[in-house]
DNA sequence: TTTATACAGTAACATCAGTTACATAGTTTT
DNA sequence: AAAACTATGTAACTGATGTTACTGTATAAA
């Protein structure tokens, strides 16, 4: 464990710190797909991302979703932060979007590690600017863009985050995390074929030129 | 400026800070309308707002704006905190709403305050944490709202925000905040004066039962 | 007072996106 | 192999929203 929280986040923290979270973190691999916090859960612990991607979703009251963004490798959850200390239930729901390892660390330590540390400091002051920032990029995304320009921003980003060119998932799928549905899903990504933009196939279009 | 600090935070923070906070703030009384800070900006003190309203934009490269919510009393400026300790450029347009009384704090002593004061680490926190939420808020009313519902809401926040169930705004207005065309809101706001739920008038326009 | 300007009302139309319905083609189950 | 299921393609339609154009009216400027 201590050997990927250096890999990972060594540039970041100091040794005291490092030696700090090996003492009371719990290292957990997650696989594909495995339902992490859903709204309405309590938290008690923060977590770490060594490795893989963690889906953040937000919901309205019909289960209707929306994809906010994804945490990867040395980010952590600014939301389940803000959670533990205010004793609030989440606002998000988070899945593992490829298998993950992570450090989770009980919420408890934080407020000590942020008198301590200038560096744990700064890790949670940035974390909180990134999700900020990535909130309003989705939200740009959407009040400013049209639903072609924001599927092919949606491809972008998930090819990036699984290092792939393949997206493996169906229309409808897609439709869920843009909060659109399957038809119009499969109307634009024809129309991004035509343009030999992807290529389509069943249960996976690859991405030629985007 | 003591008495007003304390007024609007004293409940909030140690005797100690808010000794410290009157040595090195600044206190500042905004106009109406005075655009406090925009797009691109470099800031270097962090407001603490002790009355009035401050409403925040967001704006696209083509110059289309998006209200994303207000700032009142006992309200601080999370962006400008992540901007100023990363020294990265203001990511919002903030706008006085209404007359508003503040005391500007230097970001230098943050990092300092960060760590002597548990009072102010809650304050930060719960500062991103409320600001976190507003903007899922917002996101919410625009992915899962439609335009009427979105009106309603942003009429009735605006009225609670400025403490006057008379909403000074033309047209034209309402729609940059909500990112619409004057017509679309011209045609909604006619539909609910028929409903009885408001009163239209030139430059103005009045909630009766919202 | 006349003119110009800003604001609001409304009709007609265009477009994007969501819905319904059905067809076709793989895939899995029986 | 037949049946059932799942994913995709596509047409036809609807509705919400944005656009253009023109009107009338209140207000401000000349």
């Amino acid at each position: 464990m201590i050997q990927e929280l250096k890999a990972s986040y060594g540039h970041l923290f100091e040794d005291a710190l490092i030696n700090e979270i090996v003492q009371v973190g719990t290292y957990k691999e997650i696989p594909e797909g495995h339902k992490m916090m859903d709204i309405g859960d309590y938290v008690k612990s923060m977590p770490l991302l060594i490795s893989g991607a963690i889906k953040i979703l937000r919901e309205d009251n019909e289960g209707d979703e929306l994809l906010l963004y994804y945490l990867e490798k040395g980010d952590t959850c600014s939301m389940t932060m803000a959670c533990c200390l205010g004793q609030q239930k989440s606002m998000i729901r988070a899945i593992a979007e490829t298998d993950a390892k992570l450090i989770m660390v009980p919420v408890t330590k934080m407020e000590e590690w942020t008198k301590n540390y200038k560096s744990w400091r700064n890790f949670v002051f940035e974390s909180y600017h990134n999700r900020i920032n990535e909130l309003l990029t989705t939200l740009d995304n959407i009040v400013f863009y049209q639903m072609d320009e924001r599927l092919i921003q949606y491809l972008k980003e998930k090819a990036r985050v699984n290092n792939d060119d393949i997206i493996k998932n169906t229309h409808q799928e897609i439709a869920y995390d843009l909060h659109t549905s399957r038809v119009v899903v499969s109307r634009l990504l024809k129309k991004l074929e035509q343009l030999g933009k992807i290529k389509l196939h069943r249960n996976y279009l690859k991405i030629v030129n985007l």
